[in-house]
RNA sequence: GCGCUCGUAGCUCAGCUGGAUAGAGUGUUUGGCUACGAACCAAAAGGUCAGGGGUUCGAAUCCCUUCGAGCGCACCA
């Protein structure tokens, strides 16, 4: 509809397309599309109001699209004709499988890479952000069109992993859980704040794993793999799943360090400064940081993170150069300049880095060491009590499956609600309310177009016909998903769709208060309202899925 | 100190490539179930868009500045 009116308007106006800018008007009254017609002006043409008339007055709408054109002020307003418009709509969306997507991607390969937790750490609602937006992005890439591999990194050889090495041959360690072992850290951690030899210790042992040790490279690998184990199995409750592992220990050997260290030689760019460490000179690129430099190794020579990051993210780029995604927090924004820096001096393009910033706790900071965290297992647990303690009000039960469903539904839609960068202030009891904005509504929204579709008979007539100033405006919003998805390619912001889905289903709870469906007399206008449920369902329903957010039929 | 991000209703947030009277949810007050599922809907109240200046026919949106918050700035990852 857009092209039709620019085209149009590029005749009678003379102006070239990027001046034409469509808008939706905040007032139904106002019409379905509006242009300002001041952003029209041009050698010919000076005065907003005149423009207007003269658009009013040329527009040839030959192919009955509109039932009326209004000039108000320096504006004017197109007005649907929604007989013909509403049954395009809803044909389309029954007709395509994969509404919404206009395979954008063409069946190109892409990868991605987020969460990759240090395998110290269990997650919590900071970094489950990480992986929230990041399996957002994956799966809003694969319904576009793009085959999708989901790369995880296993930090396996850094300091902390050393410590935890320590550890275990300190404390011993009571069982494989990660319960025990994430004990096992937070006592050696401790320790090591008292007595210095056993950061000492941690780096021999570094320097061990990376001249090839092999007992001691298995040590680290084995006590990591349990860690990541862990983790995973609290993503897999978030039905969220990686396609690629790669640990960071396969770096150290077949000469990785070593090749990438010569061709950085070969550039004039890296150097050794007086404590022996490696560097790579950044001067000329625009970083904030004190010194242009990236120290890349450690006095002794072992890899510092950058390094070994460096590998890997070639390592990336060489299997997939073209649409390369990697998602981190805001506090790795200049980090990721550096490394963009140094593979620049190399020759490669860099991935694309989607940034975050951080979830604050009731308005005040997470800390690891500080104890305030909310864990993603005990947000969840929350979330559960709270459903549970509802259904019981209403003397109703759910089943296990579909309870998770419900309580990976409240956190996601809760946590993708809030753009990217802006902080997240968290608050247990807001995010686990499930009343208004939240994934509780649009799952009770979907459940209720069920019900009715399976007890509504009806018999299917070609035609569509509406008599309710809510079903078209329905109409237009189903409209607007091809638009919405297409934009997400660009912004990559998950709460433009959570917008999405919630303003949709408002409206169908308007609707559902306004008209009747399985007992409305007259067989057109029930036929018509039943596809039209189907097609809010069905758009519902992949915007979820796009979310990483499932359905249920009934509760 | 320097750099990046942010500041919109009591609270949580949309709106930001400049456009019509700044919108939702929540909370408060009120109304609606013998009713296609009330986990819903309707209505009211609630705003110097952090403060100040500038650009423009037009600024929450762009620029400058002050204040406040978060993050970052060399052997952590």
């Amino acid at each position: 509809m857009k092209n039709y009116i620019t085209e149009k308007i590029k005749e009678i106006i003379g102006v070239n397309e990027n001046q034409i800018k469509i808008e939706i008007p905040p007032k139904p009254e106002m019409g379905d599309y509006s242009i300002q017609c001041a952003n029209l002006r041009n050698e010919n043409y000076n005065n907003p109001i005149e423009i207007a008339n003269i658009i009013k007055e040329k527009f040839n709408d030959n192919e009955n699209n509109f039932n009326d054109i209004k000039v108000m002020g320096p504006y004017i307003n197109f007005y649907l004709n929604y007989d013909k418009f509403s049954s395009k709509i809803i044909k389309e969306i029954e007709s395509n499988s994969n509404y919404g997507s206009l395979n954008q991607g063409h069946n190109e390969s892409l990868l991605i890479e987020h969460t990759s937790i240090n395998p110290n750490a269990e997650p919590h609602i900071g970094r489950c952000r990480n992986s929230l937006i990041g399996d957002f992005m994956s799966n809003l890439y694969e319904f576009t069109g793009y085959k999708v591999e989901r790369h995880y990194f296993i930090n396996d050889i850094g300091k902390k992993i050393a410590l935890l090495v320590i550890g275990i041959e300190t404390f011993g360690l009571k069982d494989d859980t990660f319960a025990s072992i994430l004990d096992v850290y937070v006592k050696i951690s401790k320790l090591a704040k008292e007595d210095e030899t056993i950061e000492q210790k941690s780096f021999d042992y570094l320097k061990e794993v990376e001249d090839g040790n092999k007992e001691m490279v298995e040590k680290f690998k084995a006590i990591t793999d349990k860690c990541v184990k862990g983790q995973l199995k609290i993503f897999e409750t978030l039905n969220i799943h990686f396609d690629v592992f790669t640990h960071e220990s396969d770096y150290v050997y077949n000469n990785y360090f070593e090749d990438i260290l010569n061709r950085l030689e070969k550039t004039g760019k890296l150097h050794e400064d007086e404590l022996g460490r490696l560097y790579v000179d950044l001067s000329g690129y625009d970083i904030p940081t004190k010194e242009p430099v990236l120290v890349l190794t450690r006095s002794n020579k072992t890899s510092l993170y950058p390094m070994r990051d460096i590998a890997y993210t070639i390592y990336k780029i060489n299997l997939n150069p073209k649409n390369n995604f990697i998602v981190l927090g805001e506090d790795q924004a200049v980090y990721m300049q550096q490394i963009s820096a140094v593979l620049d001096i190399l020759g490669y393009k860099a991935p694309e880095l989607i940034s975050y910033s951080y979830v604050l706790l009731d308005g005040g900071k997470m800390s690891t060491s500080g104890g305030t965290v909310v864990l993603v297992t005990d947000f969840m647990k929350a979330v559960r009590e709270t459903l549970l303690k509802e259904f019981e009000s209403r003397n109703s039960e759910i089943s296990e499956e579909n309870l998770n469903i419900l309580i990976n539904a409240c956190i996601k839609f809760t946590m993708l609600n809030v753009s990217k960068n802006k902080i997240v202030n968290f608050n247990l009891k807001n995010a686990t309310s499930f009343t208004g904005e939240s994934g509780m509504y649009i799952l009770y929204s979907l459940v209720r177009i069920n019900s009715i579709l399976k007890n509504t008979k009806y018999e299917l007539v070609d035609e569509i016909k509406f008599n309710n100033d809510i079903e078209n405006r329905i109409v237009k919003e189903l409209s607007f998903y091809p638009e919405v998805i297409d934009e997400l390619l660009k912004s990559n912001e998950p709460s433009h769709l959570t917008k999405y889905i919630f303003n949709l289903a408002g409206l169908f709870s308007k609707l559902y208060e306004q008209v009747s469906i399985s007992n409305e007399p007259d067989n057109l206008l029930k036929s018509s309202r039943v596809r039209l449920l189907n097609s809010i369902s069905k758009v519902l329903t992949s915007a979820l899925k796009v979310l990483g957010i499932e359905t249920v039929d009934h509760l």
